[in-house]
RNA sequence: GGGCUCGUAGAUCAGCGGUAGAUCAUCCCCCUGGCACGGGGAAGGCCCCGGGUUCAAAUCCCGGCGAGUCCA
């Protein structure tokens, strides 16, 4: 099975006395000192044989199971790294989050083109897995929290062409050296070494691959070995499992992975892995849940914990099915099992959640309903539904800073405002979804009909009600409901296919400019200066302009929401406009209207009051997301930035609106930053050196490729940056903020103006207010009460306006002056025209009618209109009388038989038409 | 980034082309020794905003603003 068998015949394993067998039940190969046993060790074709029974001398908790790792490391050559954010798309743009601690060093380390930041090194990094969301504290060994501790080596060949290719050369250590140091560090630990096996399991994964090795110990996975050596090459000489053809690089890097929790629970033998990792808060919520067991009880669970490790278990089905299993096996029913296990199984989710919830929201991660911030939020509701079902009271924010400590995160403060804010969103949508649930629920017990399919799916994806609380809410109201098994696909199938591969623009550009030397920036060096002089080195021709590229130039492409350049470039004999500006590969490109001829000499100008007001733009953009994090919190992020001449904005993550007094404090934070005029530092610093420095907060506006990047200093907001700046913070004049939009949830726009911009829109809304004044005739601080009292009046003179029109309608009624009467058997027949609003009209059809009569009125007073009422009693329908009517006039009309209006635009017909009312009534009669 | 749903009285929602409604809350009256309840009545609406279609728009269409939710 494995292609790369050879790769597993180590020198260590041939030394040690090592014997390569095939599992009988799996067919796994792996290789073991035990040249008796026959079995791999790994679940399922063996169980845990450490529980009650520690498989390492000392028991160890989580923090000293990772200094123990780390210093074992540290003390055989490898430096101790930081551990990186949960939030991985910080410093990358194809994950979300963290899942392995390789995720740290790709994909530039990975790839050669940025040296590591220490080789070898050793780390632990808090992982999140939320793949194994629905397994957590049912499997006793599933966490979606976890830590990788790991030591990798970043190895290159040495027998290449160009050994300065990458960006570390030659070799560090690999295989042997790999296993070997987990051998030792097993047996260090107290390990039987003739227990462990080295499992056989090559690794495919993100276009690389590799051998690998499982390494397991009395039933338990503890670390993944990993050689990465290989990557995706169609005419690669290895297929290996994914059905991919695969080459070897010239880079090869130890990648490996130590589960701490798993170590952790090995040197403690407790039922589950839980109890090991986080005791105290497992005693919290059982107490607080006020679950407690017999000894007899206690028992049962315990036995059960160790079966269940002896299950391979994928998704929920088979955890149910396992469990009637286990209960077999231990001689009780399912239901007495489940019973006694479900409530257990909830409180390690429980834990194990506020976990993952402290670790995301302490790394900054803002709940919201896009990327992160959604994965957030799901966790977060699914652990306080959780609670509900479990009856832990405690409030969530609790909860999670006993995490939060633990971790010794400083931003717990923020965190529980975080968690509190998100539980009442929660509770709302809840409350919202029953009321809702309720409604529908009683409507379709009424007609005796079953929920249809549709509703309940609508209810989810439209409004997040999950379907059990559908059929619960269902069933108390007496209506039934039916969720099928695959109700989640059905949701998924409502969202229709992919979305089509959008198509580059670029196309043949990219080929020609290739061959082209990258333009020297003139703008990073004098951003102050508005002319130059080059040389045009090529003119790409396009269909409606021409690409000017030159060996230097002072225009800015556009770029980090920065718009580029305009203005000019010209020879002696032409001027040409430059339009836009873009940059492919480090090559500048002038889009222009014109060409100046290849090897001309040419004159640049730029349109410097644009630039100067875009430089103010950009360098007030950092000073407002400074701001913001002042007032709003550490948490907050740039999301996103536009930069213009009249404004810019600037979407911060946040997790609730931004009041008025919020942006208030804003622009006095960013105005202080302008009266201090500090200078605005740029610095070309090498990569790991600034992250060392500043953090991943570097990359707010995204992430610059290359080893050195560009590094922009605003007071303490320090921000990977390729934009242009103003030279001190003064220059950029002032900051307005003027307007704040909630684009996302959890993403706050922040609409500004700096320098004259700002002077420009404060006039604008003076203008704004001055006129409002004018017109009221007030003095502008005296417009809010006017207006409200005009608003007021003007409501109040509605009203009167509606009782006058009764009142008016009760006596033109009575009197009937201008009237014709007309005797319909039944009734009289009140035929009139009164040239007023529909309202009246209505109206005194209604006085008319509550007298018994038959109301026929017109009005020419906007176009023609109708109204015909007709009493109770009296044959007559009114919707056709008033078709008739209105069709005489060039209209239409209709209603309901008692109350019908309609009208048309020939006023000029009106009086014949009225006057033709008489027959029309009496023939209706007859029909 | 994409999909879906919703904005009507203080609150919760009906109405979905033809006279803006219900329930709760509020106020007044009655019932009682008093309270809960019960009975009767009143007040309370830029039907989110702006366009369009139509004789007629809360209702249909387009745009905006606000809110919710699912997915990547």
């Amino acid at each position: 099975m494995s292609d790369l068998e050879d790769e597993y015949r180590l020198e260590y394993f041939r030394e040690e006395g090592f014997v390569r067998r095939e599992c009988p039940s799996c067919g796994d190969h792996f290789w073991t000192r035990d040249a008796e046993r026959e079995q791999c060790g790994e679940p399922p074709c063996a169980a845990y044989e450490f529980i009650d029974d520690p498989g390492f001398d000392e028991a160890h908790t989580l923090a000293e199971m990772r200094e123990a790792f780390l210093s074992f490391f540290e003390e055989r050559g490898h430096d101790r790294i930081d551990p990186y954010p949960v939030a991985a798309n910080r410093w990358r743009d194809d994950v979300l989050l963290t899942q392995a601690s390789i995720y740290d060093f790709q994909p530039l380390v990975t790839s050669g083109e940025t040296p590591p930041p220490a080789n070898p090194l050793t780390i632990s990094q808090p992982c999140i897995r939320m793949a194994d969301i629905d397994n957590v504290g049912k499997t006793g060994r599933h966490t979606m929290a976890f830590e990788m501790m790991a030591h990798h080596a970043f190895n290159a060949r040495e027998d290449l062409d160009e050994p300065d290719r990458y960006a570390y050369r030659g070799e560090v250590y690999w295989k042997d050296q790999t296993v070997r140091y987990c051998d030792e560090l097993l047996a260090e630990m107290g390990a039987d070494v003739s227990e462990v096996t080295y499992i056989e399991d090559p690794w495919v994964g993100g276009g690389n691959a590799g051998p690998a090795i499982e390494v397991v110990y009395r039933g338990l996975e503890l670390a993944t070995l990993v050689f990465m050596c290989m990557e995706a090459d169609p005419d690669g000489d290895y297929e290996l499992k994914d059905g991919n053809r695969y080459a070897y690089m010239d880079t090869y890097i130890v990648d490996t992975g130590y589960g701490l929790e798993r170590w952790t629970w090995m040197s403690q033998g407790t039922a589950t892995v839980y109890e090991a990792i986080y005791p105290d808060m497992i005693d919290f919520l059982t107490d607080n849940a006020g679950l407690s067991h017999s000894e007899e009880e206690t028992e049962l669970v315990g036995r059960a914990a160790r079966l269940s490790g002896q299950l391979d278990i994928d998704d929920v089905d088979d955890v149910e099915a396992a469990r009637g299993d286990i209960a077999a096996e231990l001689g009780v029913s399912t239901d007495r099992l489940r019973e006694l296990v479900e409530p257990l199984e909830s409180i390690y989710a429980v834990a194990d959640h506020c976990r993952t919830l402290a670790y995301m929201l302490g790394d900054g991660i803002v709940p919201s309903n896009v990327g992160t911030g959604y994965l957030a939020r799901m966790v977060l509701r699914r652990t306080k539904r959780l609670c509900d079902d479990v009856g832990v009271d405690a409030p969530l924010d609790e909860l999670v800073d006993m995490q939060a400590e633990r971790l010794d995160y400083g931003n717990r403060d923020t965190i529980r405002d975080v968690v509190r804010t998100e539980v009442e969103k929660y509770r709302e949508t809840v409350e919202r979804g029953t009321r809702q649930v309720e409604r529908l629920a009683e409507e379709y017990a009424d007609r005796a009909e079953a929920i249809p399919l549709s509703e309940v799916v609508e209810l989810y994806d439209s409004h997040g009600i999950q379907p059990g609380t559908v059929e619960e809410i269902a069933t108390e109201h007496g209506a039934a409901v039916a969720i099928p098994e695959d109700f989640h696909s059905r949701v998924a199938a409502r969202h229709g296919g992919d979305a089509a591969d959008e198509a580059d623009a670029a196309g043949g550009v990219s080929d020609r400019v290739a061959d082209l030397p990258e333009t020297e920036k003139l703008f990073y060096e004098e951003p102050e200066r508005t002319d130059f002089e080059a040389v045009v080195l090529d003119v790409i021709e396009r269909e409606e302009a021409d690409d000017v590229v030159l060996d230097q130039t002072m225009f800015y492409p556009e770029g980090g929401g920065q718009p580029a350049d305009v203005g000019t470039l010209s020879t002696d004999e032409v001027t040409i406009e430059v339009t836009d500006v873009r940059e492919i590969d480090g090559v500048v490109l002038h889009r222009a209207d014109g060409n100046p001829g290849k090897g001309e000499f040419v004159r640049g100008q730029i349109d410097g009051a644009r630039r100067q007001r875009l430089m103010q733009h950009h360098t007030a953009t950092h000073i407002v997301g400074h701001a913001a994090r002042q007032v709003l919190g550490d948490h907050v992020r740039q999301a996103g930035a536009r930069k213009g001449t009249d404004s810019s904005r600037l979407d911060v993550r946040h997790y609730e609106r931004i009041s008025r007094e919020e942006v208030r404090r804003i622009e006095r934070v960013a105005n202080r930053v302008v009266t201090d005029n500090v200078a605005v530092a740029r610095e070309w610093p090498e990569r790991h050196e600034a992250e060392a420095a500043h953090g991943f907060d570097l990359y707010q506006g995204g992430i610059p490729p290359g080893e050195r990047i560009r590094v922009v200093h605003v007071e303490e907001d320090v921000q990977a940056c390729g934009g242009t700046h103003v030279g001190r913070t003064g220059d950029v004049g002032a900051i307005k903020v003027l307007s704040t939009e909630r684009v996302q949830d959890g993403v706050e726009r922040l609409t500004f103006a700096a320098g004259d911009a700002a002077v420009e829109a404060t006039q604008r809304t003076e203008d704004a207010l001055y006129e409002a004044a004018d017109v009221l005739d007030v003095s502008p601080q005296a417009v809010p009460e006017t207006a409200e009292r005009f608003f007021e009046e003007w409501k109040a003179r509605g009203k009167r306006i509606e009782d006058l029109t009764e009142q008016l309608a009760a006596v033109r009624a009575e009197g009937g002056d201008d009237a014709t009467a007309v005797d319909i058997g039944e009734a009289t027949a009140v035929v009139r025209r009164v040239d007023t609003g529909m309202d009246e009209l209505r109206a005194t059809a209604n006085a008319l009618v509550e007298a018994g009569q038959v109301a026929v009125l017109g009005s020419g007073h906007d176009g023609a209109t109708f109204v015909v009422a007709v009493p109770d009693g009296v044959d007559i329908d009114a919707g056709s009388v008033v078709g008739e009517l209105a069709g005489r006039v060039g209209g239409g009309g209709g209603g309901p038989p008692d109350f019908a209006q309609g009208g048309g635009p020939d006023v000029d017909a009106l009086d014949d038409a009225l006057e033709a009312a008489p027959d029309v009534l009496r023939q209706l009669r007859e029909a």
